[in-house]
DNA sequence: TCGATAACTGGTCAATCTGTCCAGCGAACC
DNA sequence: GGTTCGCTGGACAGATTGACCAGTTATCGA
């Protein structure tokens, strides 16, 4: 069970020191933040088992490997049928980064990469060759203006509780 | 210069098991690997030089401190001016996750989060309160159908090339 | 086809870190 | 008052790291 309540002002000191330099070891932590080292294990262990930490698994980047292309897809899906198929079919794309079931009628939106604009057609069509989908509207992302961040959102929910 | 080419098999694989055992260090993945250790290392080495691994920083989880609504954002912004003071304003806001600049006139689409549906409205008024912003349409997330993820991508940049 | 460069192997070394104990202490709670 | 919890500061053996090295393939251009 997760307890829900929150963390305290030297989770966020320590999750701000491993999001800053991750590299470093639990010992190099403690110092830093001039508490012992079994502190700082056992925060980290509090923080991963209440799953406020889901994991330190590498950050990859799309662009880096040729996807440059970022667009955001909103499908229309059939009533019938539901949304799980609809899944199932998109995690079988691999440019389709993620989605999400959203309000209005039996919509989906998705996050797709693509290695040109050329080449987003194909995964659109990819996608929408799946007979659930009745009609996508896709928006094409131009800049990323903020990159995503948690950061600033555990420092507040440390201030308040 | 990042050299756009792409990953091979072996890198695939190391980043395969570093997602899925990030603790495992070097010397263990060398071993499950079956490859030397400065191979491993070398091949990490230049993953992160390249940008195809941005970091191994904790993955942290805002539902788990209590932002369990999720919600997608887009804001249409008054024509002059830009998108910088307004990318500024949301900046200062812990509940925008992330912000991308869209095709169409002058839009924003941003990722936010909060602690209920009551609270959104709070987050959506702190958002629209910036002068710039002329109008704001927010999609809520209802589920989660596909989790992020790049694992895929990369085995099949692997793959092609 | 022949070199040359780059990549990988398998090994060493000292220094460091990890996992796992422990006893003691202060604060919060019942 | 007693108990539980979290933190401290320390200990220990064993494992890992970063830095080397020489020798062996691969790969690629001329």
């Amino acid at each position: 069970m997760p307890v829900t309540v929150g963390v305290d002002e030297l989770d966020v000191r320590l999750i701000e020191l491993l999001a800053a330099e991750p590299r470093i070891g639990v010992l190099e932590a403690s110092r830093r933040l001039k508490v012992a080292r079994g502190t700082v294990q056992a925060r980290l262990d509090r923080l991963v088992a209440r799953g406020v930490i889901k994991g330190f698994g590498p950050e990859l980047d799309p662009a880096a490997i040729g996807y440059g292309v970022t667009a955001f897809i909103t499908l229309e899906i059939r009533q019938s049928g539901g949304h799980d198929p609809v899944a199932a079919h998109l995690s079988t794309i691999p440019e389709v980064l993620e989605a999400y079931t959203i309000t209005g009628g039996g919509d989906l939106l998705c996050r797709i990469v693509a290695r040109s604009n050329a080449d987003l057609q194909r995964v659109i069509d990819e996608i929408v060759s799946y007979e659930g989908i009745v009609r996508a509207s896709t928006l094409i992302a131009l800049a990323e203006q903020l990159p995503y961040r948690t950061l600033p959102l555990v420092g507040k929910a440390a201030r308040h509780g």
